[in-house]
DNA sequence: TATTGTTATACTCTATAACTATA
DNA sequence: TATAGTTATAGAGTATAACAATA
């Protein structure tokens, strides 16, 4: 259990991560922003599933979700096939245009990092990468959206 | 310099921060959200100053930060006074109104943190606390806001 | 002419609520 | 009756561009 003082200073760390998140944002191609992006990684990572599931990976409602995966079916890069065992849902999975959208906004995310970051260790690097995964774990365990009501 | 592999791990963990953000966002006062707060504490800790000086350390643009000091002077919670050194400035500060709201947004930052992170040892509050600044660092020298036109 | 700050407009991301179709 | 998903609407945060006042 930290200090009072220590967490007034994450706070302010915190607080201050909208320029990291900008300048990841800032080299991403017009037609697929942060957003779609993170859809387009799970869905590459978990392979086919429903919404509610992407959602729930998201941490972000259904509503926000089922918004950019219209956005990234009209623009071809992901299909909707009927779920066998739900005609209510359809089962979402990245096609080859998709993958190879996904690949350059990867690339885009690596070479703004490695140059952003240039200077730090490879220790560095992991060690912010856990700790990251870890305060998304502390804050993903508290009530979840349309879950807790 | 780390692996590619490395970098795309990253990537992830930085793309899901939105949860974070929004858990220390949710339990704020209704006047006043996270980006006047962030005004607030920036004034605290620094002092008077000019709307260019604090716009520059929000890592934010102008137009911007005039909102948001407008919202908190209709509020009664900082004053502006004219610049003895410039007409076209005033400068900004906060009065015994507005330290007040930033105790109080203060004190629900730290509880938020310290019920999320009740597991966490002190020293992994501090690591992370760290790298998160260094990361912003290595973000921020980059092009800030209407300075490299 | 250049700079400080304001305002109008637009875009992204998100949530809530009302709705449809299916379970 | 409850759940999966969609859509309409609203609100926070941000940037760009056009503008006023002053340097």
């Amino acid at each position: 259990m930290a200090a009072q003082s220590q967490y007034e200073e994450l706070t302010r760390q915190l607080s201050a991560f909208g320029v990291v998140k900008r300048g990841l944002a800032r080299d991403l191609p017009h037609q697929c922003q942060a957003g779609s992006a993170a859809v387009l990684a799970l869905l590459h990572r978990h392979g086919e599933m429903r919404l509610s599931r992407l959602a729930e990976l998201l941490s972000v409602d259904m509503s926000v979700t089922s918004r950019h995966v219209a956005h990234l079916t009209e623009r071809g890069w992901l299909d909707r096939e009927p779920d066998p065992l739900d005609k209510r849902s359809r089962l979402l999975r990245l096609n080859a245009e998709g993958e190879n959208v996904l690949r350059d906004i990867s690339d885009r995310y690596v070479t703004t990092l490695a140059e952003a970051l240039h200077d730090w260790s490879d220790e560095d690097v992991g060690r912010l990468t856990e700790l990251l995964a870890r305060l998304r774990d502390s804050f993903g365990e508290g009530r979840s959206p349309r879950t807790t009501p």
